[in-house]
DNA sequence: GCTAAATGTAACCAAGTCAGTTACCTACTC
DNA sequence: GAGTAGGTAACTGACTTGGTTACATTTAGC
């Protein structure tokens, strides 16, 4: 799933800088070198967790649902992650338990590692899509002419 | 890889609780509910990671290869993920890059997440070995006649 | 209205991962 | 020497995922 997170920000990145234009998942495919389809795919996700909106029929595309000040990574991983139980599914360990060790183990180990969880979660969160935007303007360059809502 | 870190961090207890004498794979794969040859390979991983040792021949098993308290689960995790790319590997958003942005991208995520990852890694070495054998000692309603290195 | 440009999906394929299993070799204890 | 264990290779089946094609649907613009 890293890469569906990676493109999952770098396309809302490009959402971001392209402010209330819609742009087409052909031309978010080519700037995330991936499948216009694959985006599509991808979109239905973020679309359904509230993070963007789309425009059908010509002219149509994608746009940020609200601004990029409100939108942090935390949401992005968990819209990535969706329902799925979150990072360390404990669950899988067979409670085999003639005894209850199987079955204690899952529970001590889905609180310490729900901590652990939580503290990754909160860093997540403490970074939103407008920083990764500033980020992102700190490190290019200067205008490499892809800067506007045409290819990157 | 859910399954794997639960698997192990189970036997590590097991073999904590069973101290200093050696558990054969049967006797763990039985506890964790799995295949002694998935709990051998998953015992190669710890092996090489420096976190048990194994005895070979008759009477032979595995043990911890340190004390319960100098293993943290942070070294279980780092052991699982091996040479792996940590978590959040952005490296496979091809930089398509007419221009500057799936790299200058690719670098800026993988900084903003970088410390996700490493706070998520913090609160893991918080917790040792032992805090976990606590924790699950504080769990079994008394002694379930499983306590010792006979069946789990 | 018609056309062109988009999205939304379904379906399929190839690749990769992983647990389970079998089989066999090797090492060690008694 | 026999029995008991780990080490490892090899194969399988389930599952996930990205890429691709195909097609229905919607919308803008003429």
């Amino acid at each position: 799933m890293n890469t569906r997170f990676a493109v999952a920000t770098h396309i809302l990145a490009y959402l971001a800088h392209a402010e209330g234009q819609p742009v087409s998942s052909e031309v978010l495919a080519s700037s995330a070198g991936t499948h216009p389809v694959v985006v599509r795919r991808l979109m239905g996700t973020l679309r359904s967790a509230g993070l963007v909106r789309t425009q059908l029929g010509a002219g149509g595309g994608a746009l940020l649902a609200r601004p990029a000040a409100g939108i942090s990574l935390l949401d992005v991983f968990r819209a990535m992650r969706e329902q799925k139980p979150d990072l360390f599914a404990v669950g899988s360990t067979n409670p085999n338990s003639h005894c209850d060790l199987g079955r204690v183990m899952q529970h001590t180990l889905e609180d310490l590692l729900g901590s652990a969880e939580k503290a990754m979660h909160q860093a997540l969160a403490a970074v939103s899509l407008e920083q990764v935007m500033q980020d992102l303007a700190a490190r290019l360059p200067t205008d490499c002419g892809c800067s506007g809502t045409a290819a990157a």
